[in-house]
DNA sequence: CTAATCCCTCTAGCGACTGGAGGTTCAAGG
DNA sequence: CCTTGAACCTCCAGTCGCTAGAGGGATTAG
């Protein structure tokens, strides 16, 4: 291979930190690259696509799991992709679900703050708010991860 | 006020799994309870509005840290709310913020499946997507965090 | 040859839980 | 009163995806 970076090289090529990278590499998310004599890592342009690939999954909130099994995917190129695309549809229907989630947070979070007339905790709509949940719409539930 | 709950029976009017009240009274989150001649927690009132209190931040994004700090201010009733205020406006602030990067990632991830051809991973938008970061709008960063 | 910068492994920690093992207590039915 | 079985107890380990630090070795520019 022409191409020959250190980890560093590579941190700055993909964005990727560099305790990240050994990071990914021990639980098999990255090949293990050569080793320069004195122990350490030299990575080529593979390792680099590799890790550009892992960090725009991860980018658009895929897991680990799903880029390693979109990796195995990828090379077997005769497959059909309905296994990646159902992938995909999946990591949607979850960014979906937490936008949901997050717009209904917004809309309280926004009236707690519009409520505050800058008084004493006495009267605070942020407390008040938090300990009685009656005062609010409530359909704000499990917007976290769920 | 002579009301007297297990932890099973305050997990069930709030919503919150029994390890995790433990956790949050590991943490100094929750008051400890008295206990039962065998040892085993008796709650009153009192907890379960705490804990309400700290499910509801919770739902709506809100970290250990600064519900800790929302409890304290409370018990300030003649303190001006403006900390309280500042919390809930970072919070909001952190949804807008977390908003934008899901939507970023959606859009996206709607082109990566509304391209699908259903054929053959060789030729997978997926996969080719993910691959090649110069194929998207690239507006997709840091979105991560519920 | 030296100095600066990089890199190595290993371990532990983050947030916010979640689950299991292995043992004890409680409340209801007989 | 006794038995049963659900609920409870503590302690420890694991989850996810990193991130940071200690204490050293390697590489490279001048």
């Amino acid at each position: 291979m022409m191409s020959d970076y250190s980890i560093g090289a590579l941190s700055r090529q993909t964005g990727v930190k560099v305790p990240t990278i050994r990071y990914y590499e021990s639980i098999g998310m990255l090949d293990a690259p050569d080793r320069s004599p004195g122990g350490q890592r030299r990575y080529d342009a593979q390792h680099l696509e590799q890790l550009r690939f892992i960090r725009h999954g991860r980018d658009l909130g895929f897991g680990l799991d799903d880029l390693r099994a979109l990796q195995g995917l990828s090379r077997q190129p005769d497959r059909s992709c309905d296994a990646a695309d159902r992938i995909a549809r999946q990591q949607l229907a979850d960014v979906e679900r937490r936008l949901a989630g997050l717009r209904a947070v917004r809309k309280e979070l926004k009236r707690m703050v519009a409520q505050c007339s800058h008084g004493v905790m006495d009267e605070c709509h942020v407390i008040q708010t938090l300990s009685d949940h009656g005062l609010c719409d409530g359909d704000h539930a499990a917007h976290n991860k769920g």
